[in-house]
DNA sequence: TTTACTATTGATAATGATTTTCATTATGCA
DNA sequence: TGCATAATGAAAATCATTATCAATAGTAAA
């Protein structure tokens, strides 16, 4: 985890580094808080839990520095139709997408190497050099199931 | 092509009706002009669009009814990370998934069983109930990967 | 058909998320 | 140390979308 982390740090220093630009206090401060969120989150619940910490943290800085973490392949930006982006960590070997309850909310997160494989396939075919993708299944949890069957 | 008009006219207007609502001219230039498109519009687009029939029309309605289409499983809203929604006709047996290029926003509809299949397994899985998905590849296409090249 | 009720519309204001601007502050290097 | 450049935060601006509301249009009963 402390390896992990420092991994993190030292890649956003060199992605910061190439194009000339600066690691700070806030940017680290910024992918450190990132990195210890167990939920996705949006930049404005981010910028909450920032200003626990950091009470003069301002807004552009942690929406700037979000766009920096995924671009620089650290975090990764997740669209759940809600209207605001969410973000998660994305160290390698990590990659997953989502489950999520249109209900409740809950998601659970998942990997599939066959579909993996299948896009790649498809992209393929088509004469595309594949980079990224999203999937998020959207559905009814168990417990929301439950709830309306009552 | 006329028979699938009219399909979808009825099915909105029977949508309408079951919650006490009302076919209008307007909601139905709105249905016709979606169903020409032939690219994924967004609803300013649309909107555009729709001025040089009808120039009384507002925004406002054009967003509501966009709104209606896709509860009435009319109009699919397609997030390709923009910042606004796109929209397609989504009449029976075409869903598809979407391959994007991140560089010239040219794309291509795909259908896979396979990986349909394979997400119904998925959800099934964790339990729940699957009601719909969004899969978007992103990728470069070839055009661009020569341009990319020279 | 009149009347009374309800739904729809479009202009406009409001909202929410994100980005831009810009004066101030911090950092890295000669 | 001192300049050149990058980063920051407050505030304004932007963009997509939604809410408000008075005016209009459709429906259905009398
Ligand atoms: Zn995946
Ligand atoms: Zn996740
Ligand atoms: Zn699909
Ligand atoms: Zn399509």
């Amino acid at each position: 985890m402390a390896a992990k982390q420092k991994d993190t740090y030292k890649i956003f220093t060199e992605f910061l580094a190439e194009q000339k630009q600066r690691m700070t206090n806030q940017r680290e401060l910024i992918l450190k808080t990132l990195c210890k969120q167990k939920k996705h989150v949006t930049a404005e619940q981010l910028y909450e839990i920032l200003k626990k910490t950091d009470k003069s943290i301002g807004h552009a800085t942690v929406y700037r520095t979000m766009k920096l973490l995924a671009e620089a392949g650290i975090a990764r930006e997740l669209n759940f139709g809600e209207g605001s982006v969410r973000y998660e960590p994305d160290t390698d070997n990590t990659h997953h997408d989502h489950l999520v309850c249109v209900d409740c909310g809950e998601n659970v997160e998942f990997f599939d190497e066959e579909i993996e494989k299948l896009q790649n396939a498809i992209a393929e075919k088509h004469g595309y050099k594949l980079q990224d993708h999203s999937m998020n299944l959207y559905g009814t949890c168990s417990k929301c199931q439950e709830k309306k069957s009552n």
